[in-house]
DNA sequence: CTGCATCCAGCGCGATACTG
DNA sequence: CAGTATCGCGCTGGATGCAG
């Protein structure tokens, strides 16, 4: 679904923030710390841990264990195990997981297109309110 | 912009990085407990404090308060202070805050389609792997 | 190379009580 | 009705060390 034009969520009537749960559900998974720069960082195709970390670069072992497991088992992302020696571990997105990208893209050129907007406002906004 | 069909973020390279950085910001401000609820509920129009609270039914005075604030900072939600007696105070989106409806509408529209499939496939995870 | 366990600091957020 | 202040718990996430 999700055709061409107009969305289809409801009005704001109280079944809609029924919808909402499973939503934020999502969203948190989302908007984690990590998350979208993995979807990004595997867009291109299957890459390994430690070339995912350099990739990413600040992000800590722990961290990306953690949101890898978890993306994992949403079924965003697919782990592949090579019995090599050293071991060798590839880590690509599903379909799930690219259908993923469409949105979450969208979202990053909202932001992107709108952050001096957003920066501006809030200078403008702690000029106004001191350490409010 | 974000015209018609493709998107045109770069490559997975290690200047597209960079690039997450404002994106995670936006992204966490989205993905925090309760601003996708806020922008749904204001999505109609104008409403007034205990009336999105009701609205939303399990936000505590504190979180809506912080959130409509840091909204507001955002410049993506307007505060309007009627100074009757007992005082009214009303909050609606922005422009800004609207432009922000479209995308968070469809990471919902995704969320929704496929929070079937990621319950599945967390399920077949937990299953194979019993707390691990 | 990959990835788990542990420890620990910080803050997100809810509960509660109080003000104009 | 709208908003602030305080407290406390739990989770997030970084650092470090160990293991296959």
């Amino acid at each position: 679904m999700s055709q061409g034009g107009t969305l289809m969520l409801p009005e704001h009537n109280d079944s809609l923030l029924e919808l909402c749960r499973p939503v934020r559900r999502i969203l948190a998974r989302v908007g984690d710390k990590w998350s979208v720069m993995i979807v990004m960082a595997l867009k291109g195709g299957p890459r390994r841990f430690n070339d995912i970390k350099r990739a990413i670069g600040t992000i800590s072992q722990r961290m990306l264990t953690l949101t890898l497991k978890s993306m994992e088992r949403d079924g965003s992302v697919k782990r592949t195990v090579y019995p090599t020696k050293p071991p060798r571990v590839d880590y690509e997105l599903t379909a799930l997981g690219h259908s993923l990208r469409e949105p979450v893209e969208r979202l990053s050129l909202w932001a992107i297109e709108h952050e001096a907007a957003i920066t501006k406002a809030q200078s403008r906004f702690d000029a106004l309110d001191p350490q409010g």
